[in-house]
DNA sequence: TTAACTGGTTGACAGTGTCAACCTTATTTA
DNA sequence: TAAATAAGGTTGACACTGTCAACCAGTTAA
């Protein structure tokens, strides 16, 4: 397979994906950005999680995610609680108005996989997962270790 | 397979390959942002491409398409020649450095391909080309059609 | 010849990613 | 244990990307 094929149908996916992602996220009123999005998931994801376990976790900035968790915290779908164990952090959790949310975009996400999905037997979504996860392992394999994280 | 799955392998996927893209442009000094080399490229493809022939063709904000091209001439990359037919546009052609430049971003971009591809057998890169472009085009089929391009 | 349309430009703004400097608290080590 | 170092988080700054709306100049249709 040529090496630029597998480039250009990688950027077509990922421009389309995130139009149809952005477009739903409207659709069904949810008033947040992709990124909180998925430090809101992350928040419920990881127990007792920190703003650093979210930050590595998700391979995302900590200074992104200090700013994004400040705002989940001023909308009220999150909540800080002191840790006892170190005064630098606090624990994280979600407020019944962020599960409700989160509840939102889970149904919103579910449209996009299924029209994503048409056309495409099981065997095929599971195979593209395991391909998609083998890539991203090998891309992220030499990575250097992301000390801001 | 559970709809949110495939989300979530598709936002890893985006993610570590949008970093590993910018790295990879980093090391070759190629001193171009993702975009402009899309940009760079449609005009290679397109034989007497117009902006609006390469904003419809790669479902860029026309707007957007303005900006980097005339950065790309600015650069010394592309020219503009007249388009004697329509006096509102004009003709976009690589010059001698973008055609080199060009070369070294394929040189790029084949690395990451050739790194992504690690540990996949041709036969599962063109399956997840093909399954790609698939759902591009599930989720393409009932987007408006963009005025904006 | 108006009226409507089209290609392109410009301004504005939200969202995303990244770096560096910094403060406070925790841990190490001399 | 006091000083040095490291870690969690915050802030400021900036580049890049995507999108919308208003607009101008040229083209096409009524």
């Amino acid at each position: 397979m040529k090496d630029s094929a597998i480039n250009e149908s990688l950027q077509q996916l990922i421009r389309a994906y995130k139009r149809r992602l952005r477009a739903g996220i409207q659709d069904h009123q949810i008033g947040l950005p992709v990124s909180h999005i998925r430090v809101l998931k992350g928040v419920y994801n990881l127990p007792l999680s920190t703003a650093r376990l979210i930050a590595q976790q998700m391979i995302l900035d900590k200074a992104q995610v200090t700013r994004i968790l400040n705002e989940l915290v001023h909308t009220g779908l999150i909540e800080k609680t002191d840790n006892p164990d170190d005064r630098r952090s606090q624990f994280l959790t979600l407020t019944a108005n962020g599960i409700s949310t989160l509840e939102k975009v889970s149904g919103q996400e579910a449209e996009v996989a299924r029209q994503m999905a048409r056309n495409l037997s099981n065997e095929e979504l599971e195979n593209f997962a395991r391909i998609a996860s083998i890539m991203v392992a090998n891309m992220t394999e030499h990575a250097t270790p992301d000390e801001r994280n």
